[in-house]
DNA sequence: TTGAAAGCGCTAACAA
DNA sequence: TTGTTAGCGCTTTCAA
């Protein structure tokens, strides 16, 4: 009788099992309890060295890899930590999403990727998605706005932390900066390069207009034209810079600086100021957000705003990690600044 | 008595549980088993509508949200798919990506995500975080060459799909492209154009060297002189690009195309030939790898290998969708092929 | 330091 | 169509 357990009695039911090896079989190998084998794997300080041992070989025996669905059930700790980013094939947040899951990955945690949506209904979708992994820590790419979500988020009780953006209100941790004192530098920084006719090309999204306003308002103070404003709408490449670089050189040609929401877009003003002949930095000065990695390198090096997105990300996952391991932080509000990059093209 | 269960006997031993509403709490709200909320919620059509009705009050009566750790664990099935990509900032695959992740979402999968590593333990490491999840199916960018890591992913079971390359031995599924075709092609196209002196600027990858490979072997088979080739190495930026190509034109001044490994890398020629006033294309014809978003769109345009990252990344989700489903692929090996997009810099 | 028992929240299998 | 029962594979609680 090699048989499995006790074929008597009234036919046990019996559920299709998936044939990976279990904590069951590494314990049943090494001679031990189900519960010596999980403490030698995840607390090893925690048992004798021959039990260790014991466990440690029927481990590598088996090929054992321990069921994270399970255990997160039964402990209530998943190890996975939400992200929410926009979708932005090339973005300022690729270097922050990078930085995080690296951080997250060398403590033993996974990142689960969402991506943010345009409509309220999609956004709780996404949300429920999340929230039904039962994930240690979310990670937002910008403040959530929907008050509704906002109240769910805390009802959980999952960390939570907010990036980006600055505000009184954070529904739990925040690392951010701010874009209105973003806004306002810039202008002052061009003003100062004896700057005075200013046009403005940014994407439609909260936070440029932010910037644009604080913008605009410092020029105002010092009695110099109020800037253009060109929305070139969702669209941030290159194409929408050049093409509103093309309407801004017509309708306001005596335009002597333009500060765009991102890098891309400020890729396209310069191309088409290229394409224009006209000289920049002389005749125009450009300033761009983000400092992508590569407009250092282009001719004319691109001045911009840099943030230091590797900071919010590796900090922002140790944060994340200390809450979800029931320690607090002592500064759950970070702002992280910024900096004007002075290049060539101012 | 309105306190819980029997108090009586031996203390029962207690669990501290998450406070979460569970699909218990919506079943007994609602009056009915919680079998019978699990359908309503999961396969509603397989229940009455009145049954429905009172369980989808109920679910949003408590704001209920599926744990899906339990339901994997129960089911054999976590809705998860795991991607492995490697680490860089801009790159190439991030259009995959976001397509993979929004075609997955849209079936109700969500993205787990892993960062390839060079190292080898590293990789094992990353390769346990992974079917420790027991992830429904793996998204590799690229092929895995560790031989104990394949028969590991195949003895798991679980749907394997290889991208970005070809091969006659998947381990799975394989959805990808020719390098060698493509270092053929882009040879043949520029010998056309009456280039002679070749030049190969190119990063420390395999499959860049797979297409060198094939380049030289293209040149050599027209009688002309062998290309010279110039490795940066791991960086693949636009700075490495820009002294490849100082080191080029000091070196093998006679030079009249450059092919390059990524479009990083020629945007950093380009910049340096811009930079010494050559004349691109009269002088020196310069050939991308990638067709990142707005290569298009600089001054000169560059030409360059357009890969269909979209679609890898789509089709990617569709196929690993259909095996998680228990559904076959008709065919499990796929050639998406490549263009060589003709623009300014040729 | 080790183990037995119980149960995390859900669904598969079976029965009515 | 609905319900009962028994687990999925792990860790917590309690006890030795």
């Amino acid at each position: 009788m090699a048989e499995s357990a006790k074929p008597s009695g009234a036919a046990k039911r019996t559920r299709r099992k998936t044939g990976a090896i279990t904590l069951h079989q590494v314990a049943q190998l090494a001679g031990v309890s189900p519960i010596s084998a999980s403490r030698a794997i995840n607390t090893p300080d925690q048992v004798s060295p021959k039990l260790l041992e014991k466990v440690t070989l029927a481990v590598k025996k088996t090929g054992y890899v321990p069921n994270l669905l399970a255990g997160g059930l039964a402990s209530s700790r998943s190890k996975l930590i939400a992200a929410v980013v926009p979708s932005t094939v090339i973005s300022v947040f690729n270097e922050t999403i990078e930085s995080l899951n690296t951080t997250l990955f060398n403590s033993g945690y996974q990142l689960m990727l969402g991506q943010s949506a345009y409509s309220a209904s999609r956004e709780q979708l996404i949300l429920d998605a999340i929230i039904g992994r039962r994930p240690d820590g979310i990670f937002l790419t910008g403040l959530m706005k929907s008050e509704k979500i906002r109240s769910q988020l805390l009802a959980t009780g999952i960390p939570v932390l907010e990036t980006w953006d600055l505000t009184a209100n954070p529904i739990d941790m925040l690392i951010g900066f701010s874009h209105t004192k973003i806004g306002t530098a810039v202008a002052n920084f061009l003003i100062q390069k004896e700057r005075r006719n200013f046009a403005i090309v940014r994407a439609e999204d909260e936070r440029a207009d932010r910037r644009t306003r604080a913008f605009i308002q410092a020029v105002k103070k010092q009695k110099l034209p109020t800037p253009f404003v060109l929305n070139v709408g969702a669209s941030r490449s290159i194409r929408s810079g050049r093409d509103a670089m093309a309407e801004i050189l017509r309708s306001h040609p005596k335009v002597d600086a333009v500060f765009c929401s991102s890098d891309l877009l400020a890729l396209g003003v310069l191309t088409e100021a290229k394409f224009q002949k006209l000289d920049v930095p002389r005749k125009i000065n450009v300033v761009g957000f983000g400092d992508i990695p590569f407009v250092a390198d282009m001719i004319p090096a691109l001045t911009t705003v840099r943030i230091n997105g590797m900071k919010i990300g590796e900090l922002g996952a140790r944060y994340l990690i200390e809450r979800a391991e029931g320690r607090t932080v002592a500064e759950p509000t970070v702002d992280v600044g910024f900096s004007i990059i002075e290049r060539e093209t101012t």
